[in-house]
RNA sequence: GCCCCCGUAGCUCAGUGGAUAGAGCAUCGGUUUCCUAAACCGUGAGCGCAGGUUCGACUCCUGCCGGGGGCGCCA
């Protein structure tokens, strides 16, 4: 059984006897920052004392001594500390048993969770306009996205990434007017599209070709470059030209009249979303009677729910706007207000030579997704991109992110990766082989390195659950830079093919090594990177 | 004016309502007859301000200050 499993089971007998009722469904256990207040500590007596009508400390104390009394496997101790945490201290061979269970687990098992089986999600990210080349901004929410998608899988969700294409209305139109007038040897419209790629797009431009389509499926085709380059793929490339030719639009707008909410006004036709909390209704149909951009969005929302019961939208900071008009459609049209969920991601700033780069089209000083990847590879790109929250406005520093040094983070977590590798290689040339696990004694991992090793091993399927739960595939990342370091330390104190080590501890440490291995792999995985296995 | 995000160490950022707030980089000093020193060890410094909720607040709520983004019958 699982340590946290028995843990709150003796702690629930503890309640029972201690005669509080009810006890609470939920026992939380969490591992202290300070090794002196144990492996794993639980302030369910602080939960529970107020509602019980008890004194938290003397609550608590009666749970130590219950559990002190009926000591649950591997915990050596029960103290209670402060103002009455229980805490629980544990023997190494808690830890052993995590290094059996990530070896058995694998690669595929290791940190899974059942928490998503049986549900389904669909994420939208990226969602580029197909005008142009995607953009700095563009790539991290492409890494984002990923990242996310990959969580959810292991969680147990079935995912499905789409990737919508607004392939129709003012924006193409304009687009395809300035591939023409590049074509021609003329300048742009005035509101046009003045990017360079426009003028070297048009050299391909063939005499017979509609502009506009030809246009669009040139930048989708772009788009698609990069993000296969950066290992992004999406399970559907919904187009929005698909959508309104689809007579789905119709059939919503009919769904909302029904409800009740569609109005005239002013030769337009608009729909109520200040019922559901936006500032202002929104128009639908224009007084000219085109629709706006909102109608063929809220048929694919509305459309997206027969492709997961959870619908997950990735924005852009400059799109938040638009957030709560599409909560309202969708809770006009019956899906739960919870089943629709906006992640509003901030910008990203890029910094060369110590000033910031100014994105501009104009001036042609964009830095295009392509730029970042060419400069430093996928992994890096994608590993720098997770390494905060969405909710920041990142700072990339093109410098930083180019230099092949130390000063970048992402080569710390690589270099880990390449040492776990390198070992196999050497033991290979040195023709030294692990024994089968069973027949290894790792109880003989009693150096603090390999503790702290082997603790960070154990963090890793609550730090996936949490991740996915908030949204933060950085936790994930955060957790493979704790894990690196953890690997280097234990590699820089305890030699493992050194002619002087023990050939039992060596087994163990192999073993720990191998299990570093899976748990870096599964990290690395799930932020969609493959570090090199040497550097 | 309204809406969203942010404000934590010199810099870039972590921090599921818990106990003494952490990393990397930068500074200074140390470690290699030994599996890659892209490593390891030591070193100083911090929660924008003011209230509130709570047994307990960087975390939740309110106000203020500061930075970024957005408020079209554009997408």
């Amino acid at each position: 059984m699982d340590v946290r499993e028995s843990l709150r089971s003796a702690l629930r007998d503890a309640l029972e006897t201690a005669g509080v009722d009810p006890v609470p469904e939920v026992i939380t256990l969490e591992r202290p920052a300070n090794p002196e207040h144990g492996d794993w500590s639980s302030n369910v007596a602080l939960a529970t004392a107020k509602a019980a009508g008890r004194n938290p400390r003397e609550l608590g104390q009666q749970l130590v001594d219950h559990c002190a009394a009926n000591l649950p496997p591997h915990v050596t101790a029960v103290e209670i500390a402060g103002p009455g945490f229980v805490n629980f201290h544990l023997g190494d061979s808690w830890l052993h048993d995590v290094l059996a269970d990530v070896v058995e687990a694998g690669t595929d098992g290791f940190a899974r969770s059942d928490v998503g089986a049986g549900s389904s999600v669909n994420i939208e990210y990226v969602s580029a306009n197909p005008t142009g080349p995607l953009h700095a901004g563009h790539a991290r929410w492409a890494a984002y996205g990923d990242a996310l998608s990959r969580l959810f899988a292991h969680c147990g969700y079935a995912v499905h990434r789409e990737f919508y294409v607004n392939d129709r209305g003012v924006q193409t139109e304009l687009f395809g007017a300035s591939l023409t007038a590049r074509a021609a040897g003329e300048e742009p419209p005035e509101d046009g599209y003045q990017g360079g790629y426009v003028t070297e797009w048009a050299e391909e431009l063939p005499g017979a070709a509609d502009p506009v389509a030809w246009g669009i499926e040139r930048a989708q085709a772009d788009q698609r470059q990069v993000l296969m380059s950066m290992n992004v793929e999406f399970d559907r490339w919904a187009s929005e030209r698909s959508v309104v030719q689809s007579g789905e639009m119709e059939k919503a707008i009919d769904e909302l009249r029904a409800a009740g909410y569609v109005f005239e006004d002013d030769g337009a036709m608009w729909l109520r979303t200040s019922d559901f909390g936006d500032e202002k209704d929104r128009v639908l149909f224009k007084s000219d009677g085109d629709a706006t951009y909102f109608v063929p969005d809220i048929a694919y929302h509305h459309q997206k729910y027969d492709r997961g019961e959870l619908v997950i939208d990735i924005l852009g900071a400059d799109h938040h706007g638009y957030v709560k008009r599409m909560a309202a459609a969708m809770q006009m049209m019956g899906h739960a207000a919870e089943s629709y969920e906006v992640l509003v991601g901030q910008n990203v700033t890029l910094v060369r030579d110590g000033a910031e780069v100014r994105l501009s089209k104009r001036a042609g000083t964009m830095i295009e997704a392509r730029d970042l990847v060419e400069l430093a590879g996928a992994d890096v790109a994608r590993l720098t991109f997770l390494l905060q929250s969405i909710d920041t406005t990142q700072t990339i520093d093109l410098d930083l992110l180019v230099a092949q040094s130390n000063e970048n983070p992402v080569y710390y977590v690589q270099y880990a990766n390449a040492r776990v590798h390198s070992l196999a290689r050497q033991a290979k040339e040195r023709e030294i082989a692990r024994l089968p696990l069973a027949d290894v004694d790792l109880s003989l991992l009693t150096h603090e390195r390999e503790l702290a090793l082997l603790r960070s091993l154990s963090e890793l399927p609550d730090v996936v659950i949490r991740a996915v739960e908030n949204r933060g595939p950085h936790q994930v990342t955060m957790w493979t830079r704790e894990c690196a370091a953890a690997l280097h330390g234990f590699w820089h104190d305890c030699p493992i093919l050194r002619d002087d080590v023990d050939d039992a501890i060596r087994q163990a440490r192999m073993w720990l090594v191998e299990a570093t291995r899976i748990g870096l792999g599964v990290g690395l995985d799930l932020l969609g990177v493959s570090a090199p296995e040497s550097m």
